[in-house]
DNA sequence: GTCTATATATAGATAGAC
DNA sequence: GTCTATCTATATATAGAC
C-alpha cells in the first residue's frame, strides 16, 4: 500500500458531520433513543433487516454509530427495539369483531386500511414484512405475532376456520403488498371507498360460510380449539 | 474464517475444494455456466438480492468466484441472467383465460398452484418477490412483469376491471407469501383441492361481476386502453 | 453520554498466471 | 476456460478518550 492508507488523522475539522459542537453530552433530556428508533424504523421498513446496518441508522438518526450499539448492543438489539408493533391487537381485534354479523368485512377492511394508510403505522409493518423475507429471525417475529395475536383469536372470537381466516388474511396483505411494496396500478391509486367495495364482500365471505363452498372444510368449533397447534 | 493471514500458497494440495484437479479448463463439454444459473437461483430465493454473494453463488456451485463475474460481468448479470422467468404467459394465460366462463376461477387458481408447487418454478419466482422487497431494480423488474405480461392481458382477454384483476392477485400472492414463506398453518399444509375450495369461488367473484356489489367501480373496456397510464 | 480510532470480516471487482 | 492473488469499499463490533 502507498500512502493512501490512513488519510486522515486530525478531528473536528476536516470532518463536517452536521453542525459543529464539542465533543460530551448534549445539554437537555436526551430524546436520542427514540430518534435512533425511529429512524430504525424506516430504514429497516426501506430496506429489510440485513441491508439496514447501523451506521446507516446512525446517518438518519444524526447521531454516532457507536451511539447506536452504546443504547442497543447490536443490530438485532435496535430491531427487536423497533419492532414494537404500532398496532395494539388487543384493543383492536375485538372491536373489529364485535361488528355486526354482516358488516364484518366492511369493518374488517377499514380498519385495516386506516392503519396501513396511516404512515408511522405502515412503516415498522413493512419493516417486518421486508425483512421477514430474507430474515429467519423476522420471519419467526412476524409468524408468531400474526398466528398468536390475530389469526387464532380471529378465528376464536368468530368461530370462523382457521383455514377461512388464513385466506382473508392472505388477500389483505397480498393487496397491501400490490398497493405499497411493488405500487401496481390502478390498486396503487385507488380510493379507500373503491377498496372497502373490492375488498370488504371478499373478506365477508370468508367470514359468512363456514363450510365453503361444498361443504369440504375442515372447520374449527367456536371457542374450542381443535387440536391443531 | 482463516486463522492466519495467509494460510495457503501452493495450489490444489492444501486446498480440498471438491476433487483435486488441476488448473485449466475442464474436459468435455461445459455445463458451467448453467450450474452457476441454478446455483444463483436458489440463492437469490433464499435471500433475495443484496444478501446474496457472487463468492456465496460460486461457492454453492462449486466453481471459483472469478469464473462467475467471467460469465456474467457483475452481479447485476447473474441476477436478470438467472430471473428469466419460469413460467411463459405467453403460453400459459390464454389457456387459462380460454376457460368456460363459470369456471374461470378454479382454472386460474389449479394453474397458480401448479406453478408454486413445483420448487424449480417456485424459486425466482420466490427470488423475485424477495429481491423485489428490498431492492428497487428487483422491484421494477417484477411491477414491469406482473403489470405487462400477466394483469393487463388478463384484463384485456376478459374484459374484467383492472381493479378487481389486481384483487385477484392479490389474493393469490397474499396466500402464497402466507404458504410459502411465512410458512403460517393451516394454511401452510393445505391440500390442492382444500385452496381450490377455499380461493376459486374468490377469484371467479373477481372476474364475473363487472360492476363490484354496487357498479361504483371504473371499468375498463375489453381490448381497449382506458388511459390508465 | 458521546465521541474518535481501529480491529476484523467480507463484499464486489480486476489483473494476470496457467 | 479456470484459477490465485489482491485492491477497494464497507460492514459489525470494540476500546478507550473526553
Amino acid at each position: 500500500m502507498t500512502d493512501v492508507a490512513r488519510p486522515r488523522r486530525d478531528s473536528g475539522e476536516g470532518t463536517r458531520r452536521r453542525a459543529k459542537r464539542g465533543p460530551g453530552r448534549r445539554p437537555g433530556p436526551t430524546a436520542t433513543r427514540e430518534e435512533i428508533l425511529n429512524a430504525a424504523r424506516t430504514m429497516f421498513a426501506e430496506k429489510g433487516y440485513d441491508a439496514t446496518s447501523l451506521r446507516s441508522i446512525a446517518r438518519a438518526a444524526g447521531v454516532d454509530p457507536a451511539l447506536v450499539h452504546h443504547y442497543f448492543g447490536n443490530k438485532e438489539g435496535v430491531f427487536t427495539a423497533a419492532m414494537r408493533f404500532p398496532v395494539d391487537p388487543t384493543e383492536l381485534l375485538p372491536r373489529v369483531m364485535a361488528a355486526p354479523k354482516e358488516r364484518i368485512g366492511e369493518t374488517l377492511v377499514r380498519t385495516f386500511l386506516s392503519v396501513w394508510e396511516d404512515e408511522t403505522r405502515r412503516a415498522p409493518i413493512l419493516a417486518l414484512l421486508r425483512s421477514a423475507m430474507t430474515n429467519e429471525r423476522a420471519a419467526v417475529t412476524l409468524r408468531e405475532f400474526l398466528t398468536t395475536a390475530l389469526l387464532e383469536r380471529a378465528s376464536e372470537l368468530r368461530g370462523t376456520p382457521k383455514l377461512r381466516v388464513n385466506a382473508a388474511a392472505g388477500q389483505m396483505i397480498g393487496v397491501m403488498f400490490l398497493r405499497f411494496v411493488l405500487r401496481i396500478e390502478p390498486i396503487a391509486s385507488a380510493s379507500t371507498e373503491e377498496l372497502v367495495e373490492l375488498l370488504a364482500p371478499t373478506i365477508q365471505r370468508y367470514f359468512d360460510e363456514p363450510g365453503g363452498t361444498d361443504g369440504g372444510d375442515k372447520t374449527a368449533a367456536p371457542g374450542e380449539n381443535n387440536g391443531h397447534r
